[in-house]
DNA sequence: TTGTACGCGTTATCAG
DNA sequence: CTGATAACGCGTACAA
C-alpha cells in the first residue's frame, strides 16, 4: 500500500524547485534551462511520473471522452468498427463510451442525451433505421461539439459529416463477379427499405447488370427488415415464377443470406447446386458452412471505424471546420472463399 | 455555438448565494433549508446542471476508469463479456478501457504497464494462457488498486480474487446428458493445457463419467492448442483405433467443435450420422450449420462479466476488504437445440 | 442556516 | 531563466 502519487509537486519538493518549472521543463518550454530540463526529465521518468488526466481535463474543459451511439454489438460489422475506433482513440488520449440503440429511436435519442450529460467531446453515430429526426444530435452540433455519422448514411440529414462503406462499388464489383462466371438470373436481397445502403447497393447492383448488358427483372429484387419470417418471405417471392428463378444471389448481409440458403436447401430446390451467392460481411464462420458463399463483399468495418474517429478528432482539434461537412468513403473488397 | 457550460458557479450566480450552499444543496446536506433546496434543485434541473466529472475525480483523487485486459475481442465470449462489464460500469460512472493481449504475455505486460499509468482504479484481467507469473498485475495491489482476474483461472496465483464460469458443472451437465442419450463412448476434446479450465471441464467430464458408471477410456481424450492443425491432429487421435470410436464428443469450445465436424464429414467418417457433440459457447450461427452441434454449454459470459465489475466496485469502494480474497462462481446452463 | 477558504494537479500569465 | 499566483469545477471543514 504505497500509495505515493507522484504529481508536479512532489517532483517539486525533491528537486528543491517551483511546481511551474517542473512543469514547464517537462513540457519542453524554450524559456527554461538545458540543465534544469535534464535533471527534471530525468526524475520525472525515475520516479514514472505521469500526469493526471482529470486535472489536465479539468483544465483544458475536456473530457476526453467520445461518445458512440450503434443499433447492436452482437453484429459483427459493428463490433469490428469499435475495434479501429478504440484503437485510435486510445492511441490519441481519449476513451469511449459505447451505447446501443438496438434500432429503437426513443433509444437513441434517451443515449444521445445521457451522452450530452457525460460531456463527451464529440459523438460518433450509427443511426437507427427509424432516424429521420436529428433534432437529439444537432444539439451536440449547437454548443460545438462534432458529430460523425458513421456506417450508416443519414439521407435526411444534408449538412452533417459521414464515413462510410463504399457499398455501391462493393455491390456493383459482387454482381460483375457473378455476371463474369455466367450468371444471367442474378437475384438482390436488400435490407430494411430505411436504410439507405439497401438503395446504394442496388444501385450497384443494377449499374453492373446494365455495365455488362444483362438484362433488368424486378421480380428477381427483393427486401427484408433483417427478421428471419421477412427474410424466408423475401426468398419466396425471388423463386415464385419456377420459370424464371434466380441462379445467383447478391445478399445485403451475410446472416439473411444463410437464412437464405439454408430455407433453399430445406425446400430441397431443384437448382439448388448452381446456385451461387454472395453476401456483405465476410463472416469467419463461412468456413464451416456445407453450402458457403463463393464469395464475400469484406467492408473493412475497422477502417471504417477509424476513418471515423480520425475525422471527428481533427473536428474536435479544430483542424478542420465544424461546417465544412467532409465525406469520406472506404473502399469495400471482394473476398473469393477458396474452399477446399 | 451557445457554449456556456453550467457550473456551480453559474447557478450560485443567478441564485445570488454562494458556490457552497448551492453544492451542500445539491447534494442534500441536512444542514440546508428545505426551500434554499428545492430552489437550487429546481434551477439545476431547468438549466440542465450536470457536475464536471474530471472535476469530482480531481478532487476525489480517483479516475473512474477501469482497465480490462483479455485476450480477444474476436471470440465472442470475451466481446460478450465486456457488455456485461460496460454496462454496469457505465451505470455506476465508470468507464472502461480494453486491452487485447492476443494471448501473448509480453503484450499483457505492457497493457498492464499501460493500464497503470492511466491511472485506472482497478483492473479486470482475462490472463493470456502463457501467464504464470504475475508480478505486472501485483504492482497494482500493492499500491491498492484492486484486481479481478475472470474467465480464466490464475491457478498460479493463490493469493487473488476470482470470477470464473463454473465451468466444471457445465461439463459435467453435457457429458451427463449424452450418457442419458445412450452414448457409451464420449469423447472430450481440451483447449490448451495451459488453461485451467482444460482441466476443470475434463474433471466434470470425468466426474460424469464415473457417476453414471461409464468406464473412462484414456484413447478418448485429446486437446489442442485451438490452432485448427492442432485441432484436426487431436480429433485424428481420436479416431484413430478403428474398433473404439466415439459416438459423442464434448468440446472445450464450439469453434474447435466445427472444425472437429468438418473433418469427419470431409473424410465421410461411416458413423458420422450418429456421432452427436456439444460445445462451450452456444453460438447463434449454429442454426446455419448442417450438422450442428445437439446442444451447446451456455456459459452466460455477460453475467460473468457483471459478476467481475460488481466485485471489482465494491473492493475499489472498500465495502470488501482487499485481502478478503472473494472467489464467484457464474453457473452454466446446457442449452439443446431445437433444430426443426 | 449560510458563507469563506482551501485543496485536488495542472498550466498560463506575469513578475522578478 | 525561474517563481508566485490564479484559475479550471467541485466538495467540505470551519467560521459566522
Amino acid at each position: 500500500m504505497n500509495n505515493t502519487p507522484v504529481t508536479l509537486k512532489f517532483l517539486a519538493e525533491k528537486l528543491k524547485m517551483s511546481v511551474s518549472t517542473v512543469s514547464k521543463a517537462l513540457n519542453n518550454y524554450p524559456t527554461i534551462n538545458e540543465y534544469t530540463k535534464k535533471r527534471v526529465q530525468e526524475m520525472a521518468r525515475d520516479l514514472h511520473f505521469t500526469p493526471n488526466k482529470s486535472a489536465i481535463n479539468l483544465k483544458e474543459r475536456k473530457s476526453r471522452i467520445i461518445g458512440i451511439i450503434l443499433p447492436n454489438l452482437l453484429d459483427h460489422f459493428f463490433t469490428r468498427s469499435i475495434y479501429g475506433v478504440e484503437q485510435f482513440a486510445m492511441e490519441h488520449g481519449y476513451n469511449v463510451i459505447i451505447g446501443q440503440s438496438h434500432d429503437d429511436l426513443e433509444k437513441e435519442i434517451q443515449l444521445a442525451n445521457m451522452l450530452l450529460k457525460s460531456r463527451v467531446d464529440g459523438l460518433i453515430v450509427a443511426i437507427s433505421k427509424h432516424t429521420q429526426d436529428f433534432s437529439h444530435f444537432d444539439q451536440f452540433e449547437q454548443i460545438g461539439l462534432p458529430v460523425v455519422y458513421y456506417t450508416r448514411n443519414p439521407s435526411f440529414n444534408l449538412n452533417c459529416h459521414k464515413v462510410l462503406g463504399n457499398t455501391f462499388r462493393g455491390c456493383y464489383q459482387a454482381t460483375k463477379f457473378l455476371i463474369d462466371r455466367g450468371h444471367k438470373k442474378i437475384a438482390y436481397l436488400g435490407g430494411p427499405k430505411m436504410i439507405n445502403f439497401t438503395h446504394d447497393r442496388f444501385n450497384g447492383y443494377i449499374n453492373a447488370l446494365k455495365d455488362n448488358q444483362v438484362s433488368f427483372d424486378a421480380s428477381l429484387v427483393a427486401y427484408t427488415d433483417f427478421d428471419k419470417e421477412n427474410t424466408i418471405a423475401a426468398i419466396q417471392n425471388l423463386f415464385a415464377n419456377q420459370e424464371n428463378t434466380p441462379t445467383a444471389l447478391v445478399a445485403f448481409k451475410e446472416p439473411i443470406l444463410f437464412d437464405a440458403v439454408k430455407y433453399l436447401r430445406g425446400i430441397n430446390h431443384p437448382k439448388f447446386d448452381e446456385f451461387e451467392c454472395v453476401g456483405f460481411g465476410n463472416n469467419s464462420f463461412i468456413s464451416y458452412l456445407d453450402s458457403p458463399p463463393i464469395a464475400s463483399i469484406e467492408e473493412n468495418p475497422e477502417s471504417v471505424g477509424e476513418n471515423a474517429i480520425n475525422l471527428l478528432l481533427k473536428l474536435i482539434n479544430r483542424e478542420i471546420e465544424m461546417e465544412n461537412y467532409q465525406k469520406v468513403m472506404v473502399d469495400c473488397k471482394l473476398v473469393i472463399h477458396d474452399l477446399t
